[in-house]
RNA sequence: GCCGGGGUGGUGAAAUCGGUAACCACAGGGGACUUAAAAUCCCCCGGGCGAAAGCCCUUGCGGGUUCGAGUCCCGCCCCCGGCACCA
């Protein structure tokens, strides 16, 4: 009797199951199993960076509730591979390794070793057995080889590209490390430098990686975060012959032009396509306002600029193209400062009017998006108007709305309603048409002189993946005189990574292994000649961007993916993760899929059917961090309270989509709710279900089984909890029949003490594979009685207990029955009934 | 500025094909058990008026639709996250 009533000790049954797991590999598939599993369920989540510091609470509350799902999957039936891995490599391990002084080498394995423990102790349904690790030669040659596939495919090139460099820290800085135009580290204004680096062509799959989230089952903050980055905008390019002098002023003006020689208009019709080099091509998506173009402004990078610039402009022009080199790139892209520029001297004519316009340049134009260039329409673009202003240049009205007309002035400031819709004046044979039927005919006329054509442009940008640092995967390739880029031969795979004990970035932006000449000196795969190895390393997003694929292969070392077993399991399930990866990780992720399935080697083309992002947990009113000094360490809580307790309050706190606010009281709610549960199954009666006790268990099942599933964590843990109430409901001990399902529900959320409640309950083996899924039966759901709301005239009057689905009549009586209702039903003449079944009726009386 | 997501008791939050606002829990108050404490159990807990029955008010603000609005429509305000001179 004793032995019946001891007490839970979450730390002793935890460690007992977690053994048990890993004895009887619960968790973890082997080779044949996954080649015979039945009913395949791949359930992903995103694997952690292994800091030194170890796994916060944010990184648990994302691997619980992806693990609470794979764990009702298999309680549902499922065969559920649940994978986990560590992204070790990056310029984060390695600016740690500097700070602390020692090698990443070194530093990685025990991170890992710690991160583990972490993981095993939350009671992660993990299979260990096929754990990746980036950093080890046993991935990375794969990862190497995915980067050879996509060289192959002629989908990875070598270009020059600027990057942001900060002169005090000698290295390159990812975007994210400039911080208002300051390294973040240093505060040094950080410059902008060219290096050749290698790109993957992500701009090619711009279209299809758009098209496809139509088809996939994602949480649609995700898509909508895609759909804004990929960027499409319809418009039309169009080109602008050179004027061919050097003589027009700098502001233009007829009678200046005729001075020199030039005609400062043409017939338009006489503008025609010249030699490419003597045009200047604008992305534009509003052709229909190209009468309003009054002037061209170009980035400063421009490479027409040179021929462009008249020598009385050179000195000014070379003076601001290198003030805006030398800016950086985040600060040169504020949009509240005033804008600045300078002519160029040079001129080219509007296709449209014939007219020659000034040609300046500007930061405010970049040279990555469209061509560059920019067709001017000050009338009808805010930053083209500021700029117009701030240098007095023409401002012509071509669209109007409403009231106005061709000569209603454009008066600062600008209203918004002028990049609007209307219908066109001043603009010649095209007067009086409506802005979109506009933008094609003009587009048209233009085209039919070889001058413009439709055209999409995105905001994609092709994908960087050069680092010029030590920790990561040496790009696989030669470099040859004779024979250019060459990829190592797939036989030589992996190109090890030396171990470089001065791995310190300098300020001459060449990479640490290019020190290493005993390294980088080899023979060219096709030639034999001296050659020399990429020494730039890959991106950790690379790292990233495949291992779903190479989980379920990870056990072979002889091929990246088994085809069968990829077949059979990929594409994955469920994917759960943060939306901080909405547009990186999962963009690449979803591109490196599409073009393995174009090669052959996957036979699907989106990585992940569904994927869900979480919320984030707020603590004190901010999202958790070290500066803000608010973060948990999850550790003691776990020591104290247990995995089980700490899983079920993270996923008690708030839906699940939406995070929570983590409260130091709030995990008291969850421990004692598991341990009425446990004193509930231990004391359980052997007897009948009480019958309204069992209707409670259905409609609890029926809630549970619904929300788990739609990851509707917090409120199925409340009706788990409000069941209970009803169970134990004035002090009485529940049967046995009443808690019995209750353990298998609570069995995702808090896998140990299900597992030692159903072996207490008598039954062998995990309940993980023993035990069905609670059956929900309507029949033992329904309600006998419901109590109806009864209202007059909106306001709630009194309610009423009615057999549930009684009819109008039925209810009527019972209401009007009611003293505080009949009251108020004399008050007038009854106008209309309105009765809801089951849940209202209302009187409108007057 | 643009794109998402939000705004409901002291707190975390429930409830959106329009139908009893505040399930579940935390904190707080009261009580039982105890020599005492812890643990556990029971009761109360949006605001106001009232002895009670009950009445009035309440889902960021202002309008509207409706028998009925936290939920739908129009116009705003505020908070969080992301992007940001993208032509």
């Amino acid at each position: 009797m004793d032995e019946e009533k001891r007490s839970w000790k979450p730390s002793e049954i935890e460690r007992k199951w977690q053994s048990y797991w890993d004895d009887h590999g619960t968790n973890s598939f082997t080779d044949e199993e996954l080649r015979s599993a039945e009913d395949p369920y791949y359930n992903l989540m995103m694997f952690p960076y292994p800091s030194a510091e170890g796994l916060h609470v944010g990184n648990i509350y994302a691997f619980t509730g992806a693990d609470v799902h794979g764990r009702y999957q298999r309680l549902r039936g499922r065969d559920v591979f649940e994978p986990i891995g560590f992204d070790a490599f990056g310029i984060h391990s390695e600016n740690f390794a500097l700070k602390v002084g020692k090698h990443p080498m070194d530093l990685i394995p025990s991170n890992i070793e710690n991160f583990t423990r972490q993981l095993r102790r939350i009671g992660g349904m993990f299979d260990w057995d096929h754990a990746v690790d980036t950093t080890h030669p046993s991935y990375y040659k794969w990862t190497q080889w995915v980067f050879l596939k996509l060289f192959d495919a002629g989908l990875a090139e070598r270009k020059e590209a600027p990057v942001n460099w900060c002169p005090s820290c000698m290295t390159v800085l990812a975007n994210e490390q400039v911080v208002g135009g300051l390294c973040e580290r240093c505060d040094t204004p950080v410059e902008q430098r060219r290096i050749a680096q290698w790109f993957f062509r992500i701009t090619d799959y711009a279209q299809r990686l758009l098209d496809n989230l139509d088809e996939i089952d994602w949480s649609e903050t995700t898509t909508k975060a895609q759909r804004n980055w990929i960027g499409r905008s319809e418009g039309a390019e169009i080109a602008f012959p050179l004027v061919p002098s050097e003589k027009l002023p700098i502001h233009g003006g007829e009678s200046a032009a005729a001075d020199a020689g030039v005609p400062a208009k043409t017939d338009p019709e006489s503008v025609t396509a010249i030699d490419e080099s003597r045009m200047i091509r604008v992305f534009t998506t509003r052709p229909d306002t190209l009468f309003g173009a009054t002037f061209m402004v170009l980035a400063p990078e421009h490479p027409l600029v040179d021929a462009l610039t008249t020598d009385e402009q050179r000195a000014t022009v070379e003076a601001y193209r290198t003030k805006a080199a030398a800016s950086d790139l985040v600060s040169r892209q504020k949009t509240d400062k005033t804008k600045t520029g300078v002519p160029t001297g040079g001129y080219c004519r509007n296709p449209a009017t014939g007219e020659a316009i000034p040609v300046w340049i500007a930061d405010y134009v970049l040279m990555d998006y469209g061509t560059g260039a920019i067709m001017a329409v000050p009338g009808h673009d805010e930053r083209d108007f500021e700029f117009a202003t701030e240098f007095g240049l023409p401002i012509r009205r071509v669209i109007a709305t409403g009231d106005e007309d061709a000569d209603t002035p454009l008066d600062p400031p600008l209203e918004k309603a002028a990049s609007g819709d209307g219908t066109l004046v001043n603009s010649a044979q095209f007067d009086g048409m409506p802005k979109d039927e506009a933008i094609r005919a003009i587009t048209e006329w233009v085209a039919e002189r070889g001058l413009g054509e439709l055209r999409v442009n995105y905001r994609l940008h092709d994908w960087c993946i050069s680092r010029q640092r030590y920790w990561g995967p040496p790009i696989p390739i030669v470099h040859c005189d004779a024979c250019g880029p060459v990829g190592v031969p797939e036989d030589e795979l992996p190109v090890e990574l030396p171990r470089v004990e001065d791995f310190k970035p300098l300020d001459d932006g060449v990479s640490p292994l290019a020190r290493d000449e005993s390294w980088y000196r080899t023979s060219c795969p096709k030639c034999g000649a001296d050659a020399r190895r990429e020494t730039d390393v890959s991106d950790t997003f690379l790292d990233s961007g495949w291992y779903f694929l190479r989980y379920p292969s990870a056990r072979f070392d002889n091929r990246a993916l088994d085809a069968e077993i990829t077949e059979k399991w990929l594409p994955v399930d469920a994917y759960i993760g943060g939306n901080e990866h909405a547009v990186l990780h999962l963009l690449y992720a979803r591109f490196l899929t599409m073009v393995l399935g174009d090669l052959g080697h996957v036979d699907f083309e989106e990585p992940f059917t569904k994927f869900r992002a979480h919320g984030l947990i707020i603590r004190n009113g901010s999202k958790m961090s070290k500066s803000r000094g608010n973060v948990i360490v999850p550790d003691p809580i776990i020591e104290e309270f247990g995995a089980d307790t700490f899983r079920l309050y993270l996923m008690f706190l708030g839906p699940f989509d939406e995070g929570g606010d983590y409260r130091d009281e709030g995990i008291e709610g969850p421990r004692g709710f598991l341990s009425r549960v446990w004193d509930s199954v231990l004391s359980a009666e052997d007897r009948d279900a009480d019958p309204d006790v069992e209707r409670k268990l259905h409609q609890t099942i029926e809630q549970v089984t619904a929300q788990l599933a739609d990851l509707q964590y917090n409120t199925s843990i409340a009706a788990m909890m409000e069941y209970l109430n009803v169970a134990r409901a004035g002090g009485r001990t529940p049967a046995r029949a009443e808690v019995e399902r209750l353990v298998v529900m609570l069995a995702a959320f808090a896998p140990h003490i299900a597992e030692e409640l159903w072996e207490h309950l008598g039954h062998e083996g995990s309940i993980f594979d023993a035990a069905p899924w609670p059956e929900f039966d309507p029949a033992k759901a329904k309600e006998d009685t419901v109590d109806l709301a009864v209202q007059v005239n909106g306001k709630l009057r009194g309610t009423v207990q009615v057999p549930a689905g009684a009819d109008q009549e039925t209810a009527e009586q019972a209401a009007r029955a009611e003293e505080n209702v009949a009251r108020y039903l004399e008050e007038g003449e009854i106008r209309r009934v309105i009765h809801v079944p089951d849940r209202l009726l209302n009187y409108v009386v007057a």
